[in-house]
RNA sequence: GGUCCGUUAGCUCAGCUGGAUAGAGCGCUGCCCUCCGAAGGCAGAGGCCAGAGGUUCGAAUCCUCUACGGACCGCCA
């Protein structure tokens, strides 16, 4: 055990492209084995290594670490499995930091690490701020681009979700290396802000004293109440009695910029800001939309058509009609789209796509849509579009969150737009503030449905798992509290951790040393729900670590009148804090300090 | 009729992009508190990974078909 500190201090990162990432290191040191391997004709030269994996075992019994790097190669190298195996074992036992390597079942190679290994991840955690970053991304420009609901009304649950996912995705991205763009597309071009209008209008009427009936087609949420009023205070009695044409586009302007403004604040409580706020509406007029269309047009992509009826329901009123056709089947699409409607006027794809084109000339690397599970069927021919219009040059990725389904104490609880009794993000935050509607929103991946129960959300048990990541990091705070050492990160980075190398605290540590992998598993997947079942994980292994002291008191964090131990035990969890605190932080929910 | 998503323990869900004996929480069963630390802890039972083929050293994971559930399906947004 004396490998601890100094094998640490001896330098140990030789190999390594990240010195702190575990598991990047040990690849490159199967990596330069192999090369050794191939240097002295044990293995044939230029084999495809690119199968090959380094990560720990399902099974932690088999060890620390293992590779399939033997039975990846047995193939092409033409030689048996457990005969590469065997070579490779000897080369990797010479490093200091492989204490075992053995070949097990049909060609695994199994590794155990060296206790120092764990020490170095504790101690990297420590002093190293951006302990988990990655460089993965190379500073690439992303754009991730979410909510974007109609300005219409204020935010509902729905629309949370893809809030809260996006957000999280974008600042995994972030963390993993990315230059990453927010962006918000503001449907403010459609009939839909006329809808929006002409029920403003109805607001302001009623504002001045009239009996409005709000008939089917116009919004008659209460929200709109405020905005009649306000727009009265600002033109008086202007419009009263007059037709449409003296008021839509003015009172369109003023009533979206009143719902984007309430969209924001909307946001603002979950904590999301936007880079970037994009108007669809900007488009029209501008020639983009025409520049978009033409561009396909000059790849032969555009043409003028007629389509087949849809199979199964038909539309009662269909009738065969020419219109401008995108052909997004060339790029996988099943038919293909309408950009202008038989009259002439731009259909909603038509924007989508100038603002898409606008996104890949603003030169994003790669594009990311967090959408709604209804616009499903809008994947293909958005994808089309953008693989067309860069060449296939900028990847579009498209997220779909699938429903969110209410509960309050176990009820199904219905909502109705039509009644006026849908859930809006508001009434969420309200009830169960920010962190708890954020993290909750990420403990199901994105496309699997979501159960969001008011009343178990913030229920203070081990069964709640946003209490239970948060309890560990506030747990952890309050040993800091009660330490009597010194438990500042650099005077505890120094700590002699051999003293605290229990089985159950190696464990701690090395579920840390994962910690780098996951972040880049997550980003590469644009998966930020691993990271929730990460720090899900990680609290566990605390809490676990926490409850053996009950039994085991050379367990627990602080050793009266050893302040080494003390120190080492506090070093280790301090890491494990530092950890939550960033993975919540990705999450975008603040560490508690305690719990109330 | 088509497209997309889903199907893993009684329930709710993970499963690291093809690895070894498939995991967690709840629920169930059985033990354990004069404790800095029971808003619990430990242990156990519980599985044909929807089904059938295929790909290969190896499949819950990839491909094809089937079944069931959900979302969507000219000019609406």
């Amino acid at each position: 055990m004396t490998l601890w500190s100094g094998v640490i201090h001896g330098g140990f990162k030789p190999h390594g492209t990240d010195p702190m990432n575990v598991f990047a290191d040990i690849r490159t040191l199967v990596m330069s084995c192999l090369d050794t391997l191939e240097a002295a004709g044990t293995l044939p030269g230029g084999l495809n290594r690119s199968a090959i994996t380094v990560e720990p075992p399902r099974d932690a019994a088999h060890g620390d670490m293992a590779t399939n790097a033997a039975m990846v190669l047995a193939k092409p190298a033409k030689m048996n499995p457990r005969a590469i195996a065997e070579s490779l074992a000897v080369e990797l036992a010479k490093d200091d930091r492989i204490t075992v390597a053995e070949v097990a079942g049909p060609g695994f190679l199994n590794m155990r690490l060296a206790d120092g290994v764990w020490a170095g991840v504790v101690k990297a955690a420590l002093t190293d701020p951006g302990y988990g970053r990655s460089t993965l991304g190379q500073n690439k420009k992303m754009m991730v681009e979410y909510v974007s609901a109609n300005p219409t009304g204020p935010l509902h649950v729905g629309h949370t979700r893809g809030a809260v996912f996006g957000d999280a995705l974008a600042s995994l991205l972030d963390y993993a290396g990315y230059d990453v763009t927010r962006e918000y597309y503001i449907n403010d071009g459609g009939a839909q802000v006329d809808v929006l209008a002409r029920s403003v209008y109805l607001r302001y009427l009623e504002a001045h004293g009239q009996e409005v009936a709000f008939e089917d087609g116009t919004y008659p949420g209460d929200y709109l109440i405020p905005v009649g009023e306000a727009l009265k205070d600002k033109v008086g009695d202007a419009y009263v009695g007059k037709g449409e044409q003296f008021w839509l586009e003015d009172v369109r302007d003023y009533a979206t910029e009143a719902m984007m403004d309430m969209i924001r604040d909307d946001l603002a409580s979950l904590g999301i800001r936007m880079d970037n706020f994009y108007s669809e509406k900007g488009l029209y007029g501008s020639g983009r939309i025409e520049d978009a269309i033409q561009t396909l047009d000059q790849k032969g992509l555009i043409y003028r058509g007629t389509l087949e009826p849809p199979k199964g329901k038909l539309p009662e009123d269909w009738e065969p009609r020419e219109q401008t056709l995108f052909k997004s089947t060339e790029y996988g699409d099943d038919v293909d789209r309408p950009v202008q409607k038989s009259d002439g006027a731009w259909t909603y794809f038509a924007p989508d796509i100038a603002y898409h084109y606008d996104k890949v000339e603003r030169g994003f690397d790669a594009l990311i849509d967090v959408f709604g599970a209804d616009h499903g069927g809008y994947v293909k021919r958005m994808k089309a579009a953008v693989a067309a219009l860069s060449d296939e040059k900028v990847p579009l990725d498209i997220k779909l969150t699938q429903l969110v389904k209410l509960y309050k104490n176990g009820e199904p609880f219905k909502m109705s737009k039509r009644a006026g009794t849908f859930v809006t993000l508001r009434d969420v935050v309200d009830q169960v503030g920010s962190d708890v509607t954020r993290f909750h929103m990420l403990t199901r991946k994105n496309d699997a449905p979501l159960d969001f129960d008011f009343d178990k959300v913030t229920e203070q048990s081990k069964d709640n798992p946003v209490f239970y990541v948060q309890y560990a990091h506030a747990r952890i705070n309050s040993v800091l509290r009660k330490a009597e050492v010194p438990v500042d990160d650099a005077t505890l980075a120094g700590a002699d951790l051999s003293l605290a190398a229990h089985e159950a605290e190696l464990k701690v540590a090395k579920t840390l040393a994962e910690w780098p992998r996951l972040v880049e598993i997550a980003a590469k997947g644009h998966e930020p729900h691993r990271i929730a079942f990460y720090l899900y994980d990680l609290a566990s292994d605390f809490h676990g670590l926490w409850n053996r002291g009950n039994d085991d008191t050379s367990l627990r964090f602080l050793q009266e009148g050893d302040k080494a131990t003390t120190q080492a035990k506090i070093a280790l969890i301090r890491a494990v804090q530092v950890v939550l605190a960033s993975g919540l932080g990705i999450l975008g929910v603040t560490p508690a300090e305690e719990m109330r």
